[in-house]
DNA sequence: ATTAGGG
DNA sequence: CCCTAAT
């Protein structure tokens, strides 16, 4: 029997015209008899359509509620462009009644030749494909035409994998009462793979002629494992609520896209032209002025309304994605050339935020202009000006200290974003520090980081008591090993960093004993050297 | 939030 | 410096 029914279908649909209701080859049930011919399918249909003018427009507007009560009000009206505006489709759309070929979806665009989809194509999206898929092309119309839609169910239900349209006559009003066999006689074969189907659960508006469901279901399907990528996004994109993607997502997603764009030529441009945002993907690769390699590279993408730039480097980040280019710019700093302009215009993100969230106790705030000068090929001497730099004066002849003091201090008058995670790559010690360190610790005691920095490196805001720590830890490490060996004339000249001078070291010794002795800590085996190299000034009352 | 410790 | 566990 269901064989037969769904012959005669097949019979009608090949001799029929596109504006064939999907309903009527899809429907299983001898109960749905009266249908057999589409032709009288459609004459019912259409008092009750012209019925559901009277449909409040404000009830839950969407892009389909819209699209009917357009279609039903006049078929060729002004609202419902996407139909009259098809070239081929709109043959079918007689001022009798109105067009729901095109929310048929798969069923209906199965006829469809591919070029007639990719004229359904244009026209729902309003642009040009050259997609030949029909597969694909399909489901994007589909989904265009279903896209954001809500899906306010309260008639049909899911059962055994099938989409089960509750439904009595042609939209009848109490159709929410009818019998379960009925609503099996419209049963869909619409296989829901996702998961997600269970949220179909609920019933569908009663509002919506059964044409309208099945059009949506197959929209709303994402049953198909599509290949292309761009085309899961759009589906997700239309079938769920976006959510503001985190910054992980945002990571991953660029690693995808990384790998997408790279390996076939892209083509994801007309996933986003219609997007509010320009956000077309631009790839945007900085490169060296020597080598014209690519360092890195940034585009837009966007995500669920979104945009964002995302730099390529960002993939091999796993966390706190580098938003400020002056991170990049310490690693390379080659580079700095060609993003002088950058520079200036992003603000010190990281200090800008530490500043406010951390270190509320800041006594003195160091005022620095930023002065870039682009020297030669890519190099770029940073020049801090600091006016306000208490007992720093002995390291102002060094440029690093300086720079690594202050450079990215600040200086920022943009607001800098809030959240924006600290991110400090790498940031010099100066002796000033250390012997702010250093100090600290005599006066408060190893492990009392936060308090140091909170009493002694209030004009320090990038110091965390972390970093204070590990400092005095490499500080301690760093006076064990250098003493036995005596080679610190050696090192002095080589190192890029700080050299710590001797006498701090033997303070930190010293202090080390002290803590131990003192000591919450017994660890004596760390500082089993013995302490006693007498040097100048390493007595405690130094600092 | 702070601290200690490993990486 | 980063990360994480422990507190």
């Amino acid at each position: 029997m269901l064989q037969k029914v769904k012959q005669e279908e097949q019979l009608l649909l090949s001799g029929e015209s596109f504006n064939h209701p999907p309903k009527c080859m899809t429907i299983e049930d001898p109960a749905s008899e009266r249908c057999k011919n589409s032709k009288a399918c459609n004459n019912k249909l259409q008092p009750e359509i012209t019925s559901r003018e009277i449909m409040p427009r404000s009830l839950e507007l969407n892009s389909i509620h819209d699209f009917e009560v357009g279609s039903a009000e006049t078929c060729s009206g002004p609202t419902n462009e996407a139909v009259s505006s098809k070239s081929s489709i709109s043959e079918s759309c007689t001022s009798l009644f109105p067009d729901f070929s095109i929310l048929r979806g798969e069923i209906c665009l199965d006829n469809f030749s591919i070029r007639e989809l990719q004229e359904a194509f244009r026209t729902t999206f309003g642009r040009q494909t050259s997609v030949k898929d029909k597969l694909w092309l399909k489901r994007r119309i589909a989904m265009g035409l279903t896209n954001s839609c809500h899906v306010p169910s309260t008639s049909f239900t899911i059962k055994d994998n099938k989409i089960i349209l509750s439904e009595a006559k042609e939209g009848e009003p109490e159709r929410l009462q009818q019998s379960k066999n009925e609503a099996e006689s419209l049963s869909m074969n619409i296989h829901l793979i996702n998961a997600s189907s269970q949220d179909f659960k609920t019933t569908l508006n009663n509002n919506m002629t059964d044409q309208q469901l099945s059009g949506k279901r197959l929209g709303l399907s994402p049953s198909n494992h599509d290949v292309n990528d761009e085309n899961c996004q759009m589906e997700h994109c239309a079938a769920k609520r976006m959510r503001k993607p985190t910054k992980r997502y945002i990571e991953e997603l660029s690693e995808l896209e990384t790998r997408e764009c790279t390996a076939k030529s892209y083509s994801c441009v007309k996933i986003s032209e219609r997007s509010h945002f320009p956000s077309k993907r631009q790839i945007k690769p900085v490169c060296d002025g020597k080598t014209q390699r690519r360092i890195f590279s940034t585009r837009h993408i966007s995500v669920g309304g979104f945009s964002f730039e995302v730099p390529y480097v960002l993939r091999t980040r796993r966390r706190q994605p580098r938003k400020n280019f002056v991170d990049l710019m310490e690693y390379n700093p080659a580079t700095i050339s060609h993003m002088v302009k950058a520079a200036v215009m992003i603000p010190a993100l990281e200090e800008g935020s530490g500043n406010g969230s951390r270190s509320r106790e800041i006594v003195s705030v160091p005022v620095q202009i930023l002065q870039l000068s682009v020297a030669g090929e890519g190099d770029v001497k940073m020049n801090t000006k600091t006016l306000n730099c208490e007992e720093d004066l002995d390291l102002h002849h060094k440029g690093l200290d300086a720079n690594g003091d202050t450079t990215y201090g600040n200086a920022n008058t943009q607001p800098a974003p809030k959240g924006s995670a600290r991110r400090k790559h790498h940031r010099a010690w100066t002796l000033c520090e250390v012997r702010k360190l250093v100090d600290g610790v005599a006066k408060y005691g190893a492990g009392r980081w936060s308090e140091i920095r909170r009493l002694a490196f209030a004009s320090y805001s990038y110091r965390t008591s972390v970093d204070l720590k590990d400092k005095w830890r490499n500080l301690l490490r760093a006076s064990l090993a250098q003493y036995p060996t005596k080679k610190e004339a050696k090192n002095f000249g080589k190192q890029t960093s700080v050299p710590i001078p001797t006498p701090i070291l033997s303070q930190v010794r010293e202090l080390a004993k002290l803590q131990t002795q003192t000591g919450i800590k017994p660890s004596p085996k760390k500082f089993a050297g013995r302490g006693g190299r007498p040097l100048q000034g390493e007595g405690s009352g130094f600092l």
